[in-house]
DNA sequence: TAATACATACATACATGAGTGTATGTAAAT
DNA sequence: ATTTACATACACTCATGTATGTATGTATTA
């Protein structure tokens, strides 16, 4: 086997990519050599060397198929002016919920990142770039939850910020528990209950 | 320097898990050499492989110091029956939220085991146990919101496991939060917050 | 109570394997 | 003819586990 036009060499690339994102599923970060993505994908290191600049670059090419859609989605400037804040957000929150219930390369993935991953060394840029993620997010929901205190939603008193990091949080250890452990709990149904009883529990405060 | 007296000798080993704790906290576990956690603690690894089988040993030892007094807490068998089951929870809850808001040694496990641990192979027991340990905390939780429901704090209609499973990803959403980026919120004021909301809104539900 | 024997608490040394990065080879595509 | 897309080969480092050395504590015995 040996050269290949420039659409199989894609396809390679994607296939190492697919492979590692297995391979690191299974054995985690750290544990997993280059030869074992390989092997896997039947090629050799040199592959992969050719197609990425060395493991942490192929981990972060590994996360961008995933992580940047869904950012972009996050990131996406904030409410249509005559929707309803407070509904918008939850459909907003529910559809990253679905992404995340329906997509199982997303699952492997968040997988991957939240428990056979360590954010250290040259994991570090990775791992500030999610901390940005993180912080975008926040400030995203608080300003929906502004929003929704502007137009009435939500009581004056209501502190947004404080609001949208208990919304994110809330969110985000549903996504940890139901990767931790997939069959605990169906995701859809728990957040809609969840998230529901969140934004029910903010708009009937005393 | 050579042998030492069996006090000293247990010194030893507290300073070999203090130090493995730092270090790991800086490095990640699988990028840490016991080479590095024995420099790091003026000894050499034959120390350590004298107090320890090898490093995931180690690593489960500095784990128990954290958690078992955790674990116990919470599997502490349920509520006071002349208490009010809600408030009892949420004593419970800021109970553990506390422990992690005051105490450094457990802010740093908790940082390594969320995000510097790579769960698997030799680790595998450790997320098994870990996982066990999510269970019964839910299962806790459950029972003392079925005793809300039973004494007519909460609607009849209401599911105690979901609303469970809920509230223990919103804790551990906000624990993983906070302990990757610790002046992001302030932890107590954060959890009495959301806590409180995410109750008040169980109660209030249509 | 002092001498002796054994266990303890480490340090040191060694053998081994494994992973990485790079250099080089090579056949096909352009 | 040159570049591309890999495969192969090599050199180097480094972490692990174990084996061994050693000085001191501790129990035993007389």
């Amino acid at each position: 086997m040996v050269r290949k036009t420039k659409e199989e060499a894609q396809e390679t690339r994607n296939l190492i990519l697919d492979t590692a994102e297995a391979v690191f599923s299974e054995k985690g970060v750290s544990r997993t050599t280059l030869n074992d993505i390989a092997k896997a994908a039947d090629l050799t290191r040199g592959a992969i060397y050719w197609h990425f600049k060395n493991k942490a670059d192929l981990f972060d090419a590994m996360l961008q198929r995933v992580i940047l859609p869904m950012d972009e989605f996050i990131a996406t400037p904030d409410l249509h002016p005559e929707q309803q804040p407070l509904a918008y957000l939850r459909t907003r929150s529910m559809h990253v919920v679905r992404t995340l219930a329906e997509d199982p390369r997303t699952q492997r993935v968040f997988d991957i990142v939240m428990h056979k991953a360590e954010m250290v060394d040259d994991m570090l840029p990775i791992r500030d770039r999610h901390l940005e993620a993180i912080q975008g997010c926040i400030q995203t929901i608080e300003t929906d939850f502004q929003a929704a205190i502007d137009k009435g939603e939500l009581p004056t008193k209501t502190n947004a910020r404080q609001a949208a990091i208990g919304l994110h949080a809330l969110i985000d250890g549903l996504f940890a528990n139901f990767v931790l452990s997939p069959n605990l709990f169906d995701l859809m149904e728990q957040a809609e209950f969840t998230i529901d009883n969140y934004l029910n529990g903010l708009a009937s405060r005393k």
